[in-house]
DNA sequence: CGGATTTGACCTGCGC
DNA sequence: GCGCAGGTCAAATCCG
């Protein structure tokens, strides 16, 4: 992490509860999230960008916590990522039939790893796992090494075309936190209410696999696949770290995040249904503007 | 039936 | 150049 690239406070993004998208109500109507901007997201215009907006308008609900975010950027530097010309990139896919076929690459989504566009990296306690007004879809998972959890990879499903991602691991440090990547932007706004089956809760790894051509039903750890929570904002990565849990296990013991739909850490508990609250319930205690609590 | 999840395969970038 | 690790894809399957 280059600290003197950039440095800023995680702030701006921030999460709304399933809840808030409208799970139970099915609606959630945020008056609009401006896009973030691309070209202004780094160093501390991202304070003063889009993120503030969406700080404003997810209002995240970290409930008591105290969050502590620390800093911690790093920006991806464009890189060659975007400067390569490598504009489109094909390469041979096997099927699993042994067929074989191209893909194209749109230049950028092949990010360097590590010089991808992350941007956003909070660490959050479950029950904000699931907070987030967009609709995320699993494509993906991994077991990363050094950690005993592996991650889940999300897209944003609430738009084709949509390039926002998010990537969620849980601290192996701290399990009861997530770690949350957001990569890239949402082409849209937020969409005022979930994909159909958003609001659902999948059964947990429901899937035995009967036995197929290839999945051997090998089932991993855990997975630390969850909700979403913030919304990033920029191509910098930003590394929130450092926060309390303390009523995290509370929370835990007690109630437990309802399942949301696409995303509910199958190593979690998912049934439960037992949300905070409602979205204005939570605006109207505390907001999460700028990387801080705002008890009003 | 449409959309989400699971999961093995495949691809790329990076480090040695 | 090779191997490893991480990221993505897509078929199969599940679920409302």
């Amino acid at each position: 992490m280059d600290e003197g690239d950039l440095e800023a406070v995680v702030r701006g993004y921030s999460s709304s509860s399933d809840v808030f998208s409208g799970k139970s109500s099915g609606e959630f109507s945020p008056s609009f999230c401006p896009p973030v901007q691309t070209a202004s997201f780094y160093g501390q215009e991202m304070e003063t960008t889009g993120l503030d907006e969406l700080g404003v308008l997810y209002k995240p609900f970290y409930t008591s916590s105290t969050q502590t975010l620390t800093k911690s950027v790093s920006v991806p530097e464009d890189s060659k990522c975007f400067q390569d010309d490598k504009k489109q990139r094909t390469y041979g896919c096997l099927l699993a039939n042994g067929s074989k076929f191209n893909r194209i690459r749109i230049p950028g989504s092949w990010k360097s790893k590590k010089n991808q566009q992350k941007r956003v990296v909070e660490q959050v306690k479950e029950e904000n796992l699931l907070s987030d007004a967009w609709a995320w879809r699993k494509y993906g998972q991994k077991p990363i090494k050094g950690s005993p959890y592996p991650r889940s990879y999300y897209r944003c499903s609430s738009s084709k075309g949509c390039l926002a991602r998010k990537q969620v691991e849980r601290n192996p440090q701290n399990p009861e936190k997530f770690t949350i990547t957001y990569t890239n932007e949402h082409a849209h706004e937020i969409p005022t209410r979930r994909n159909s089956l958003a609001g659902t809760t999948r059964a947990k790894s429901s899937k035995p696999k009967p036995s197929i051509t290839k999945k051997s039903g090998k089932q991993v750890v855990s997975s630390p696949t969850s909700n979403h929570v913030i919304t990033s904002g920029d191509e910098s990565s930003v590394v929130v770290q450092a926060m309390e849990v303390a009523e995290m296990s509370a929370y835990l013991t007690t109630g437990e995040i309802e399942g949301t739909s696409n995303n509910l850490p199958t190593d979690l508990p998912s049934d439960t249904g037992h949300i905070p609250s409602d979205f204005d319930e939570i605006l109207n205690s505390q907001e999460f503007i700028n990387g801080y609590l705002w008890n009003y």
